[in-house]
DNA sequence: GCCGTTTTCGGCCCGACTGTTTTCAGTCG
């Protein structure tokens, strides 16, 4: 039986909705199919497998008829309904689709009363004029679908895909600093009583962003809304009102601003958080309770009334539930854990105690061992591993086994000198192909800390790495797993790995499984983290620096712990040198790794 | 198509903007 993974199931559950929603299927049921499609997309166990134990029912948003349907696909490469409509209606007509202001009607529309399945038949179009003879559609529609082919065609070099890719996102690092940068100006430039927030994915700390949501309270909008079309990093407002403004960045980021009064800033604040699933869900919930929430207030059925909330706290609180972290806020079980009063404590960058993957010069960073070392200290660190690449890295950076042993000296002597920080000699150790490392295990014993992680043959099979990788978990001096799926944010997907087995492992030998803090990678993810956490797999944030000012990308590793769910009790590297020390696998009695 | 402290059937959040309309449909977030 063919391997169909998640990522697979998942692209055909959502062209399927997109297919449906072509064919004029009520809304819930193009919905349910994305939700679906999501559910799938997050799941660290493998979809395909459930399906064929009769057991993908028990993903959220998967019922009987998709069990079946996804069955299909596992089974024979293709859901008959799929193909069916595929038929009806061809790829130029979904591209229709992702056109601003062009849906799933206009784009059946098109092709019903003038034949136009395509984007090039939709410019024929447009530039005979032929759109206006269709009753509902005018020369301004003409006009924006001009405009939008134009901008498609600028963005794709030229060319015009029948299928445009998806608009690339920016990285959490990059929204956060548009983002600042934006508020401070509009704090600078616009009506002094002004409180601009950044609000959306960006505070959620997602992976990245499609767009910068931000929100703000002033009683002067209109002098807001200018000040927004003054900034340096604004290339155009496109539409304004006292409700907000859109525009965009000259580096093509949409910016999304919405004004409230000073009283709505919770309500506010609470609705362009997101996520749209979060909220959904949680005004489903109130709906029950005879409230609607929006994001100027709750109105309660009971008197009528609008109350509105100066902070989130009291838009949770008319609902009967504590405050919700934004991290959170993904509709994965958040609302119901918040009612039975069961939301975590949830880890912060100032329960690390120390970061146990980094590089210097000796391999491919950039400091030096003592440069590194009070970087650290300088972050409040307790300690500090220095885990460079091993002898096979390649590039030439990698550290023979010489010279790893000539760095254990260096580190020790170092140590010895400087106060303030215990530093760690380390080795990030390559996996082999066969599942071996590439240095003795006489040299790894020497080390207090070996990661060990895939840097090579990512295109073996998955049952080939899942071998690989289970027998670098199964070494007695591997301590922890970096950067568990290899992933590149944006650029690279996941090896080939079934994750299920490499939790179950890890939770049985003790070996930590990283949540590398590159914003690249944040590697593992929210999901599979969450998910290696309650395999019972303990945790360890990393920064995996290459240089002084990256020791900082801890930050990004809490956050993907906090949009996990993991506690400071999760996290290995909460804890105090000494006590992580006696938890190391290697000085802890087989099947007797204590869970704090 | 999913789902259940109203329910195994009948619901399934809320509002803004745009362009086309004389009151609304479609799209978007």
């Amino acid at each position: 039986m063919p391997d169909v993974s998640n990522t697979v199931i998942a692209d055909a559950l959502e062209e399927l909705g997109d297919l449906y929603e072509l064919d004029g299927a009520i809304v819930h049921r193009v919905l349910a199919y994305r939700r679906a499609a999501q559910s799938v997309r997050e799941s660290a166990r493998s979809v395909g497998g459930l399906a064929q134990a009769g057991r993908a029912t028990e993903l959220a948003g998967i019922g009987a008829t998709l069990q079946e349907k996804i069955l299909a696909l596992v089974q024979t490469g293709a859901i008959p309904a799929a193909e069916r409509l595929r038929e009806q209606f061809p790829p130029g007509l979904l591209a229709l689709t992702r056109l601003p202001g062009v849906g799933a009607k206009r784009a059946r529309l098109l092709q019903r009363e003038l034949g136009i399945d395509s984007l090039q038949a939709l410019r024929e179009a447009a530039l005979a004029q032929r759109l206006r003879t269709v009753k509902g559609l005018g020369p301004k529609f003409e006009t924006s679908v001009l405009a939008a082919l134009d901008e498609l065609a600028a963005e794709s070099d030229g060319e015009e895909n029948e299928l445009p890719r998806r608009a690339t996102r920016l990285l959490l690092p990059a929204a956060l600093e548009l983002g600042a940068a934006l508020t401070e100006g509009l704090h600078t430039q616009g009506p002094t009583d002004a409180d601009v927030r950044i609000a959306g994915s960006a505070r959620r700390g997602a992976d990245a962003v499609k767009d910068l949501d931000l929100v703000a309270v002033t009683e002067h909008p209109q002098e807001l809304t200018q000040a927004l079309g003054r900034l340096d990093e604004i290339e155009r407002v496109a539409s304004t009102s006292v409700a907000g403004a859109r525009g965009r960045t000259h580096s093509g980021v949409a910016i999304d601003l919405r004004i409230a009064t000073p009283a709505q800033l919770g309500n506010l604040l609470q609705h362009f958080t997101g996520s749209a699933a979060h909220n959904a869900t949680l005004r489903t919930r109130a709906v029950r309770a005879g409230l609607h929430v929006s994001e100027y207030g709750v109105l309660d059925d009971a008197d009528g009334a609008s109350r509105m909330c100066a902070t989130e706290a009291e838009v949770y609180e008319l609902l009967g539930l504590p405050w919700i972290a934004p991290e959170l806020r993904e509709d994965r079980g958040e609302l119901e854990a918040a009612a039975r009063g069961e939301l975590p404590r949830l880890i912060e960058l100032g329960d690390i105690r120390g970061d146990l993957h980094c590089h210097t010069v000796a391999s491919d960073g950039r400091a030096t061992i003592a440069e590194m070392a009070r970087a650290a200290r300088d972050r409040g660190y307790e300690y500090l591993a220095i885990t460079d690449h091993s002898a096979s890295h390649g590039f030439g950076n990698g550290v023979s086994p010489g010279e790893l042993a000539a760095q254990i000296e260096r580190i020790a002597e170092l140590d010895a000198r400087l106060e303030g920080i215990e530093l760690l000699a380390g080795s990030e150790v390559n996996i082999l192909p066969d599942g071996s490392l590439d240095y003795a295990d006489e040299l790894l014993a020497r080390l207090d800390w070996v990661v060990a992680s895939v840097h090579t043959a990512f295109g073996m099979s998955q049952e080939r790495m899942t071998e690989r990788m289970i027998a670098a978990i199964e070494h007695p001096l591997v301590d922890a797993i970096g950067h568990p799926t290899g992933r590149l944010i944006q650029r690279r997907e996941p090896y080939a790995v079934d994750l299920a087995a490499i939790f179950a492992a890890a939770a049985r030998t003790g070996t930590l499984l990283e949540i590398n803090g590159n914003p690249d990678r944040r590697d593992l993810c929210e999901t599979h983290a969450r998910a290696a956490a309650a395999a019972g797999a303990r945790l360890v944030i990393d920064s995996d620096a290459h240089r002084t000012q990256t020791v900082a990308n801890m930050r990004w590793g809490v956050l993907t712990a906090r949009r996990a769910w993991l506690t400071p009790a999760d996290v290995a590297n909460t804890l105090p040198w000494p006590e992580l020390a006696r938890r190391r696998k290697r000085t802890t009695p087989r099947g007797a790794t204590p869970r704090s």
